[in-house]
DNA sequence: CCTTATGATTGGCC
DNA sequence: GGCCAATCATAAGG
């Protein structure tokens, strides 16, 4: 009954700092005996915070007991909970919204396409099917090269699994502690649910920052594992015959512009079972060694232009043919040492005589 | 082991 | 973005 009248009152005096009357007495120091009361009140608190360290826990809990309790605390909380919402939160609320981060996409989209932050599979599709067209389709032969990387790709999936639950642990663990100590100051001091949940987000973005360290590093392991494992350079394999037949019978037979087109670089690729930016290199590097040396490739340039006429004739002979028109198995090819090449049918008596990429002679034996 | 062949990469150009 | 030219790095052959 005594208290309440000194709480409201000293309220009251806060609320009008700017009252005449108060800075009137703050300035006079000495004088009326209510200025002398409220700084005999203000000393006292002073006091009781300059010594609180010497109050013995029971008492510091009484007291701290009895402030909670008292009639008039809730209601001065929520002001001062609202005063400090408007000064401090409103200044910093606006930007709040955070885009999602790019940079983390890109790595989470390469975790995911590495096999790594995804749901466990067979050695991760994405890296074996890179693999498998880094080897130039061939396969088979490097298998244990691949599941050596397979091994070392779990680990790495490994230790990063383990290292995310472990910081996702802490970062519960912390959040949960911070908001218990908040929540129990909350009861002494103005923080509102607004500013606990502030905090929370506080401490789950520092945390996602360390994520996402450990994510860029994760993705550096994978990067260095796939230079070292799957480097095409490295691993370079020949493709094998009946490809570079079929990308060589092309190129011959479109001699004058052998630039395949998007399409007929998907169905050659297709049909060589390799990517497309391989039938583009086959292509690109096909092109600049030919011209670079044409005397060379005149041998192989006669051979699948003789292949071709071959073709043709057999088109035109026996109508459409379904089984594989491009190497018929009853034509034999040669070339000599001047240039020429021939092509000899085992059942009949034709051959063709080619140089120079054009037919010159097709006659009877 | 040396040379040649060949698929991939890179930097510059348009 | 495709192409060229030079270059790299490995495969293959002798």
């Amino acid at each position: 009954m005594d208290d309440q009248p000194r709480l409201m009152h000293s309220h009251t005096g806060v609320g009008m700092a700017g009252h005449p009357g108060l800075s009137q007495h703050m300035q006079e120091g000495t004088g009326g005996t209510d200025g002398d009361g409220r700084k005999q009140d203000i000393g006292d608190i002073l006091q009781q915070i300059m010594t609180i360290t010497d109050q013995s826990l029971d008492e510091a809990q009484a007291r701290k007991h009895a402030l909670n309790c008292h009639r008039m605390k809730p209601a001065l909380f929520n002001v001062l909970c609202e005063i400090k919402e408007k000064t401090v939160l409103s200044i910093r609320g606006a930007q709040e919204e955070e885009p999602p981060d790019a940079q983390l996409m890109r790595l989470d989209n390469m975790l995911l396409a590495e096999g790594v932050s995804g749901p466990e599979k067979g050695g991760g599709s994405a890296a074996a099917a890179a693999a498998a067209a880094a080897s130039g389709g061939a396969g088979a032969d490097n298998s244990a090269e691949h599941s050596d990387y397979r091994a070392k790709l779990s680990q790495i999936r490994q230790i990063y699994h383990t290292e995310l639950e472990k910081y996702e642990q802490a970062c519960n663990e912390f959040t949960t502690h911070v908001m218990n100590l908040l929540r129990e100051q909350s009861r002494t001091r103005p923080i509102s649910p607004k500013e606990i949940e502030r905090m929370v987000s506080i401490i789950h973005r520092k945390f996602s920052s360390i994520q996402m360290q450990l994510k860029q590093s994760t993705c550096e392991a994978v990067m260095i594992l796939r230079s070292r494992f799957l480097d095409a350079r490295r691993k370079r394999r020949n493709f094998n015959k009946q490809a570079t037949e079929i990308l060589n019978e092309y190129f011959y037979s479109h001699l004058s512009n052998p630039y395949p087109s998007e399409e007929a670089k998907e169905e050659l690729a297709k049909k060589c079972a390799i990517t497309v930016s391989q039938v583009s290199n086959w292509f690109g590097n096909k092109r600049i060694r030919y011209k670079k040396n044409i005397g060379k490739f005149q041998e192989e340039a006669n051979m699948y232009a003789a292949r071709t006429a071959v073709n043709a004739a057999n088109a035109s002979s026996h109508g459409s043919q379904a089984n594989s028109p491009s190497t018929p198995n009853s034509w034999c090819f040669y070339s000599d040492t001047n240039g020429y090449s021939f092509c000899v049918h085992i059942f009949s008596l034709f051959y063709l005589r080619i140089k120079s990429g054009g037919v010159v002679l097709f006659c009877l034996l």
